[in-house]
DNA sequence: GTCTATAACGAGATAGAC
DNA sequence: GTCTATCTCGTTATAGAC
């Protein structure tokens, strides 16, 4: 973080980055249900004792690594983000879509980690949350730029939802309308469950272009939030 | 299977269910990854290598219990198909989600067995397909017979989809229009998204009435595929 | 033939004494 | 920080009971 950081802090910023590499690693080999502080430390060289100087708990060690990979799925999406020219929020929509698949692809054990099933006795504390957010709130952004420019499509909202949507709307996007807060998280979940199942292996044998399949996918996505091309 | 079996058999069959059982229950406690046979055997009071003449691997019983679990959903799905009076194929369609979500929540390890994270160092044979597939088919299956109905919406296709369209139409529903596949895959990968979060909790604090959201979002998946209500 | 039990292998984790 | 004794694991060979 800080440039202006001593040797030591350095040293320990070093030494945390190898314990976390390594932890990933293993975490790819083993799977997180099977991560192990002496094993980090076998590979490192150093004996397990020696670790809890850097994480005092191997739940510590996972919740860090957790948070990594949350910021790092962020970074990607707002990068992706970023770098759309023009104002299409469906452009801008799918273009977030594909990162994140990208990026799911690219570290699926880091996926599992976070998007997969739960680590079984590990319970993520809520300093996870902020980093969790980031790929919502980037969607949650989307739409509300759409909204501004007055290119929101109108969705409907049966009546047994609306107190709900109310509610949801009122936590994510008070200025948006209650109903678009149901269709986001909707397609938030949903956007994971199209990663999820190339990244497990789910389309195996089925789907062939998946590159045009999740485009289509999350095109029609967009569309189910409200979103419309170039408004 | 068949009735009249023999009392060798019966005895087979019931040491069989019985060793599958205590192999979930530790599923739940401690994760697939973990599933160890000499624990499953410890508190079967039985010797490890007694396992054997049942499974011939830790693997094959894996296998087993995901084949279970993919029979177990596949058959809800279909009793709460076949319970829906009239011919509404959205009804249907929701009946059917709403099927797939008690299940994964009244078993999240078994669900977490079959859509969560791959387990490490296992790879499913193709033995598992049939029970795999049972959900897809259902879904497959109030599409046709709303279209034998006259009764499906038409759907966009990118001319980048349409190769891709028609060779998984070909596949999955050689009698729908092709631009039905693709919608179909995507609602089913989605379908698993939204039970996903709910099952592993990302749902945690923001969604409340999940009742209400889930049945508005599969209803609005059913739309997705060009179902509308009571065709 | 069908099953269970004993014993063992090689590999790895773990706890505690030093 | 190191070493050792003791656990676990999957799996196999073998011998004996029904």
């Amino acid at each position: 973080m800080s440039t202006a950081q001593g040797a030591r802090a350095r040293a320990r910023t070093e030494v945390t980055a190898a314990i976390k590499d390594v932890a990933r690693r293993q975490l790819a080999e083993e799977g997180a249900a099977k991560l192990s502080l002496r094993a980090v430390a076998r590979e490192l060289g150093m004996v397990s004792s020696a670790l809890y100087r850097y994480f005092p708990s191997r739940d510590d060690l996972l919740t860090a690594l957790i948070i990594d990979a949350y910021d790092s799925l962020g970074e990607a999406a707002e990068a992706a983000h970023a770098a759309v020219p023009g104002a299409d929020p469906v452009r801008r929509w799918t273009a977030v879509c594909e990162a994140v698949r990208r990026w799911a692809l690219a570290r699926p054990h880091e996926y599992a980690l976070i998007y997969g099933s739960p680590v079984p006795g590990y319970s993520a504390p809520q300093t996870t949350v902020p980093a969790a957010a980031r790929v919502g709130l980037l969607l949650i952004g989307i739409v509300r730029d759409a909204h501004g420019a007055g290119g929101l499509t109108e969705l409907p909202l049966p009546a047994g939802l609306r107190p709900e949507a109310e509610r949801l709307a009122a936590d994510l996007a008070p200025d948006l309308p209650a109903e678009t807060a149901p269709a986001l998280v909707a397609a938030w979940a949903q956007l994971f469950g199209l990663v999820g199942f190339e990244v497990f292996g789910q389309l195996n044998r089925m789907v062939e272009d998946r590159e045009a399949f999740f485009r289509h996918a999350t095109t029609r996505l967009a569309a189910s939030v409200g979103l419309t091309a170039s408004s």
